[in-house]
RNA sequence: CGGGGUAUAGCGUAGUCCGGUUAGCGCGCCUGCUUUGGGAGCAGGAGGUCGUAGGUUCGAAUCCUACUACCCCGACCA
């Protein structure tokens, strides 16, 4: 393979970068801002999306699917939504190319204009609340809760593979309720779910709570959000949800007829996780030896390499490896027999380290004459050799010590990054060295905006949970009623 | 979209200032032999319209103009 990884202390945005695209799992692609998602990384954006959907049809979700053309009149009934989405729209005007007539190429056919430009959808409350102004009439109509997997498009100045890209990958809930309590319960438990795939799944300690106003979501009333700590000490975004109160069913008119028979709009909400997922995953375990996927989410959970010196030594290995593989198989587990014989081990040993494979299997003659496999773990990098002999419980073992060391690691690393703050002095040296500020907050636009101003550093979350210590903001010194967290962030 | 940089084989690069043989090297790739418990060795071989389009010149990777893409830094954002 040759490849070079830069590492994290020297260059950690050239270190994302080198191991997305050298461990495959993604490269640009020839449109500007878009990305190739690779075999290899899509199979873990599958082993995501499975997970969260099973999730989501636990609490009662549905799939269904809306066109990715949104009429640009749509667009505009929620003033906010509009505002907040108007500056990153593609936008679809001619439906209809022909042949340059000046000569070669092929050029729009300027007579094929659109009555009605279309959106290619940010996201796609307006078509959906549109549509569902016709399927809700009654409460027995709701709750109405839907959910559909997509790709949506935001033309963004900047991009990064997966962290942020023009065109990404996503799902969007989107559910509508009787009553206010009964949405808001929602976008709670939605939270709920995203915070557990992140830490039950991803092994990435979350912290839950609440956006600013300023960061709240365009159209919402409330904004939910899961936050994660990278390694260099910034803050990434992992998962919204919105309480959208009744402004997209007044927007739209989606009015139901009560128990008591009166017209009522419906209460909202929506929520949604994207591929931005994939960076996170990256960026909250890899090292400088290459990628480390936790064990839920691996594509394979097990390599084996055989070692071997002539034919008759492979047949024999790969015979053992194959029995190995299936039992492993048996209980369960993804498992890869790398059985190429145009690479030698010690390659092998490297790649597969490089993309992320938790364990990892040698096995060769003296392992056959002992009965025994050599065994590697991927998070620590340690070898043992183990007896052939209840193998497998084993190994299931220690891809559970995997999953929960990488999730111990991680939150080691956060506890260790966050800090309580009482002085503007001291926020100002502690942001420049990353990680989570607690400070208190005035409550203000004006001074978030100036901190952000002054320090790139905007408000992460404010904690759903009050801790009942007021103090005084580590800005304005005016009165405060709980900490929040701020960070710079992706 | 502003400021800066880069563009030569799949990847990394030399050559560009100062125009002049057949554009060189490493990795990777192909063939063969030897190898195989942590990125194999030797031998032979394939692969380039020098980002694109114009221009200057007897002659352009090299000089000029425009465009495009990518990287870094800002503004915007999941």
């Amino acid at each position: 393979m040759a490849k070079e990884l830069s590492s994290r202390e020297d260059n950690y945005s050239q270190w994302y970068t080198d191991l997305v695209t050298k461990a495959d799992l993604a490269e640009n692609s020839a449109v500007r801002g878009c990305m190739v998602i690779k075999p290899y990384g899509y199979a873990i954006w599958e082993s995501m999306q499975a997970a969260l959907d099973r999730m989501f049809k636990d609490t009662g979700h549905q799939n269904a699917y809306f066109p990715l053309f949104i009429p640009k009149s749509f667009f505009s009934k929620e003033a906010s939504h509009v505002e907040g989405f108007a500056k990153e729209c593609a936008v679809v005007t001619h439906y209809r190319l022909k042949n340059d007539p000046n000569g070669k190429g092929i050029v729009v056919d300027e007579d094929a204009k659109l009555e009605e430009e279309l959106i290619v959808r940010p996201t796609s409350e307006t078509i959906i609340w549109d549509t569902y102004r016709n399927w809700i009439q009654s409460y027995r109509d709701l709750p109405l809760l839907i959910n559909q997997w997509a790709n949506v498009v935001r033309w963004e100045m900047r991009t990064r593979l997966f962290l942020r890209t023009t065109e990404f990958l996503w799902q969007e809930g989107h559910t509508a309720h009787e009553t206010m309590g009964e949405a808001i319960a929602e976008a709670e438990q939605m939270l709920r779910v995203y915070a557990e795939f992140a830490e039950e799944w991803m092994a990435m300690p979350v912290l839950r709570g609440v956006k600013s106003p300023n960061e709240r979501f365009a159209g919402a009333v409330e904004t939910y959000c899961i936050e994660a700590l990278m390694q260099d000490g910034k803050a990434l975004q992992a998962g919204t949800s919105h309480f959208l109160g009744q402004n997209f069913a007044k927007a739209f008119d989606v009015k139901f007829l009560s128990k008591e028979n009166k017209q009522e709009y419906v209460w909202a909400t929506s929520w949604g996780v994207s591929t931005r997922l994939m960076g996170a995953l990256v960026m909250s375990h890899s090292d400088d030896h290459g990628l480390v996927i936790p064990p839920k989410l691996a594509p394979i959970q097990v390599v084996i390499v055989p070692i071997y010196r002539n034919a008759e030594q492979l047949e024999m290995v790969a015979v053992k490896a194959r029995e190995i593989k299936k039992s492993l198989e048996a209980r369960g587990l993804r498992v890869k027999f790398d059985d190429r014989d145009t690479q030698k081990p010690g390659f092998k040993f490297t790649e597969w380290e490089f993309k992320g494979v938790p364990v990892r299997i040698a096995i060769g003659p003296r392992d056959l004459e002992n009965e025994t496999v050599e065994v590697a773990r991927r998070d620590t990098l340690e070898k043992e050799v183990l007896q052939m002999t209840g193998l497998d419980q084993k190994l299931v073992n220690i891809l559970e010590q995997v999953q929960k060391n990488l999730f111990q690691k991680a939150l080691d690393f956060r506890n260790l990054n966050t800090f309580k703050v009482d002085s503007w002095d001291e926020f100002l040296v502690q942001i420049e060295k990353g990680g989570f500020i607690l400070a208190h907050w005035d409550g203000t636009a004006e001074t978030e905006q100036k901190i952000k101003d002054e320090t790139k550093a905007t408000i992460r979350l404010i904690p759903l949970t009050n801790d009942g210590k007021p103090g005084k903001c580590v800005y304005s010194g005016k009165p405060s009623t709980q900490r929040v967290y701020f960070a710079r962030a992706y």
